[in-house]
DNA sequence: CTGTTAGCGCCTTCAC
DNA sequence: GTGAAGGCGCTAACAG
């Protein structure tokens, strides 16, 4: 009983035929005999031979391997994004690497390496609350390999293929879908300030109060560090205060759910009886309150099509001269206000 | 400008010194100087070196890297598990690959191939729902590969070390807790056949009953495919039927889920006011239902504890020797009902 | 169709 | 403390 597991070699000496050919025919090489081939295939298996990815990727110098980097794999949204991912990388034959930064600029300098080590052919990347400049991704595109930002990007990194939405354009639907419905008064709850997609959303929803004649009040304006207790918190603060707020427009789920249950909890009411947008594709919208209105974001849908731009980058084989925006435009979807005892 | 990235050999020859050297010198040895360290490390950063893992794990023949095979990433019991698991395996240098089965036996098994392949050196498993014994796990085994199932485990293999739940002994609490409230009808909104898991909170369920001289009647009980819509058409099927339930007692947390949402929508009501049990450390259940029972079931610790034992096991280096079976006590979490308005 | 040869980039003896 | 040499397992190039 010998220790180590078997290889190519082995089963070359035991078939009496040389390496190269036991590998060609574990390749499925048209050039080896079909009788061949099935005199390896049954030794290997025989001797219970699994392939070495390591020496092969490093042999042919690619690994068939995506890394894909995000903030939080329990948010709803990245999750549903690597659902996407995954499907498209694997009818693609294409593994995946998930690795989650924590928020972290610092992880996420570390995983960027830690990639870049293990030879990924391309990157997926929403980068985290603390990242705002891309030095750590520099690598990729001295080196000609495929990154594509997802969701949240770097304004420092032009010549970058990512797949966005227009953040500020949804905003802006936003603030007037509730300017519509009668609010004046509308809250922002943000996100972290140095991520671009949020300073969009702020962007659309200035430019909003603008184009109806609001005035613009900074006071209503909180950010937050994307937790739901931040949401909460906000809408605590709020009315306690006694600052007079009648919508809120929420550009983050965990916000808009945060505010929901301190509303619920505390039964406190907004006047009108449309209150909250936010962003979301999170199922638990649904739940808690029907008539909260939504930007939808299908995570799945991003995921997709960001991957697939990957994939087709890294085939072309010129990360740059393929690079590409795509900026997708998330509908706003109101539910029907089935259940309004809270008087949202 | 040349095409390669640069290479230990590449660094070795501008410094004028031996490529071993360089190695050495990248990996801290000490039996170098630290001036030849500090020449080597700025030359390395001067060139963008990037070490190619691929093949220092080749020749080392480990590569810090554990798989972790899991059914579905946007569960949010699995989330956590990965939470846990990234938690103590960072902390102690190893890298994780994380895959979904996606609940299909047929992508387990090309999942453990690669993850083989890739030589990990370890594995964590919780087996998809389709999967009903360990024939393609036996490599680990044979192979003196560590490998922890967690929470889904196979019957068939022991001698494997397992971190999981006493389901048995936390369905007999579950409804044993709604037997005391007076709830006699008590369905079970089970899980997949197959999977162990099911059958062993199954068996608590029974022995509940049969303990509190309750006759089991079988058209209670009813299987999922885990969706939520199960547990919705599960509440349903039930409640059009006009079978008569007082108390009900979910498997898992979407079947309570999909249930409480039947319920809402349908304004429905059991009589008795205590009504569901469910299996969850789900947010979403505080959420929607305040005061849902829950068998607290905490992913995070079980992926941490998982993570440890599996760890413990790969630097051993004997997986055989350490086998060890951690099961849990989930604690039932009744909370308080503060907004009961659909009666449930 | 199959064999020979020569590395991929790194690490680890073994010398000195 | 540093150098020389060999090989991890696989595959690509070139013969034949």
């Amino acid at each position: 009983m010998k220790k180590g597991k078997p290889t190519i070699h082995e089963i070359a000496r035991v078939l009496n035929i040389n390496s190269s050919t036991v590998s060609r025919a574990l390749n499925n090489s048209s050039r080896v005999t079909q009788k061949t081939k099935d005199k390896v295939w049954a030794k290997a298996k025989e001797l219970g031979y699994q392939r070495n990815l390591l020496a092969s990727n490093l042999r042919r110098n690619q690994t068939n391997t995506i890394g894909v980097v995000i903030p939080r794999i329990s948010r709803h949204f990245f999750s549903s994004t690597i659902a996407g991912i995954e499907e498209v990388a694997f009818t693609s034959g294409f593994n995946v690497i998930i690795c989650q930064s924590l928020e972290e600029l610092d992880r996420e300098q570390r995983i960027v390496k830690n990639l870049i080590a293990n030879r990924v052919d391309g990157i997926l990347i929403s980068v985290s609350m603390e990242t705002d400049n891309g030095k750590h991704l520099e690598y990729f595109r001295d080196n000609n390999i495929p990154l594509v930002f997802f969701d949240r990007h770097c304004e420092d990194m032009p010549g970058t293929s990512k797949v966005i939405i227009d953040d500020c354009q949804a905003a802006y639907d936003a603030v007037t879908h509730l300017i519509r419905k009668g609010c004046k008064k509308i809250a922002h709850f943000s996100g972290p300030g140095k991520l671009e997609i949020y300073k969009n959303r702020l962007k659309g929803y200035k430019q909003a109060l603008l184009d109806h004649q609001i005035t613009y009040d900074p006071r209503l304006v909180l950010s937050s560090r994307l937790m739901e207790a931040d949401g909460y918190a906000s809408a605590e603060k709020l009315l306690t205060n006694g600052i007079d707020i009648d919508g809120i427009f929420a550009a983050n789920d965990v916000s808009a759910i945060g505010a929901v249950k301190y509303l619920k909890k505390n039964d406190k009411k907004i006047p009108d009886d449309v209150a909250i947008v936010g962003f979301s594709n999170e199922p638990i919208s649904e739940v808690i309150e029907p008539s909260l209105t939504t930007i939808d974001q299908s995570g799945f849908e991003i995921g997709k099509m960001a991957c697939d731009l990957l994939i087709h980058n890294i085939q072309s084989g010129d990360n740059l001269v393929h690079n590409k925006t795509i900026i997708l435009n998330p509908t706003l979807i109101e539910r029907e206000s089935s259940n309004r005892k809270t008087g949202i």
